[in-house]
DNA sequence: GCAAAAGTGTTAGTTGTACACCCATGC
DNA sequence: GCATGGGTGTACAACTAACACTTTTGC
């Protein structure tokens, strides 16, 4: 069956560029593609809109079916529309980016019948489409929000010592902060609690473990709370 | 003609929220709806985005042919795409805000063949469809916006006294500023500079003209400037 | 006992905030 | 001469930034 409109349309999609921490680096995962154009290269995840479903719904979807993360921290980053982004036909695409900690979600690459990988920041392939500035815009608004969002938590684990924290900062932000200074801020945080464990089965003095409460943080966000990192 | 495909695709339009400064109040511009769904109710300018057109273009087009208003700031704000958010079909939007400066633009109300008019944030009608969303959305952004970026002289005349700049930031921000330390704050921007003129038929000791120096700003942007009101 | 990372305070400089009065102009 | 808004400085508090050593643990 087929749809009839009185006026040409662009075609919708979502595409999610999706990061994770792994080996001390910030990562994204990308799907090779398997379809003319841009067969064999490289690509963000994503896929069309359907009527029946949201934009978020959309992204979720498609995530899951492409790469078979679920349940994860997600946001909409920017609508891209430019006329010949599509050499097929005109497409618009809502951009997402989401947040996953790899030890909670059993995705270590590739899934479904497409072969999906991580790739760092620093070593990337050549992106099909506009899928480089859809990348590139993703970073910049990781980097912007998350020193005063509390979003880095999400690619971390549940429990987390300080120094895992600051390399996450550290990566993002891409520069050094103070061991002394950071702790401070972190600490003065209320909604960032000690749990009382510790590291278990490192070759150096155990850290203690800590962990976000976000009950906690949506109660002094309403109080009217700013914080930067 | 007509165009035919093989998925159901949602229709994609823009709206778009205009800001204006009047009498000392923040303004939205709506037009007065006459087709169903909605007729008679207010609304956000907007329509559909053509094929051969990018979204910006078509946010500048609509804004044209809807209130005559061109060569304004403009940016994209938030892609909104609940099902049921049009009671006809699905229909997706990209919606942008606008700001402009009374003194520059000569639209002041009604332009079209529909009626377009300012209204004051603190006096809306009900709003069609979910443009009261879109709106408070829009408000938000402006709100944490104009506090880091130096979009708020966009609402003022090119020349502007620091009172004027002042009474916008507590308009949009919705608190008093202390005169003096908001003045040295302002003062110590290099992108603001004096024009060497005053204010006249002004029944007052008249105050000193400044100007946002565009070029200025952009370099120190380079440099890695911070700066927050 | 040594390698590796955890953990901890102080000081100086900068920035933010609170606050009140005289000045210039038009009528 | 008075009403209206223009323009200015200082002191205290809060925060930021720079900086180095001791502690704990596993091997």
């Amino acid at each position: 069956m087929t749809h009839t409109y009185e006026f040409a349309r662009p075609a919708l999609t979502v595409d999610i560029v999706v990061f994770a921490l792994d080996d001390d680096e910030l990562k994204v995962m990308l799907i090779e593609r398997d379809l003319q154009p841009f067969a064999g290269a490289w690509a963000l995840p994503g896929g069309f809109v359907r009527v029946d479903e949201t934009l978020d719904e959309a992204a979720r979807r498609e995530l899951h079916e492409e790469t078979g993360l679920h349940d994860i921290y997600l946001e909409q980053l920017y609508t891209f529309g430019q006329v010949a982004r599509d050499p097929r036909e005109r497409v618009v695409t809502v951009a997402f980016y989401a947040l996953v900690n790899l030890a909670g979600h059993s995705v270590r690459a590739s899934t479904d019948a497409r072969n999906a990988a991580w790739f760092s920041l620093s070593d990337l392939p050549k992106l099909a489409f506009d899928h480089a500035d859809i990348l590139k815009t993703a970073v910049e608004r990781l980097r912007n929000k998350v020193s005063y969002q509390p979003i880095g938590f999400e690619l971390l684990p549940e429990r987390f010592t300080l120094t895992q924290l600051q390399r996450l900062y550290e990566l993002i932000l891409d520069r050094e902060l103070d061991k002394r200074n950071f702790r401070k801020k972190v600490l003065a945080m209320e909604f960032v609690k000690e749990t009382g464990e510790i590291e278990k089965d490192v070759a150096h003095r155990a850290a203690r473990l800590y962990r976000f409460d976000k009950r906690k943080y949506d109660r002094l966000m309403k109080q009217g709370l700013h914080f930067e990192i």
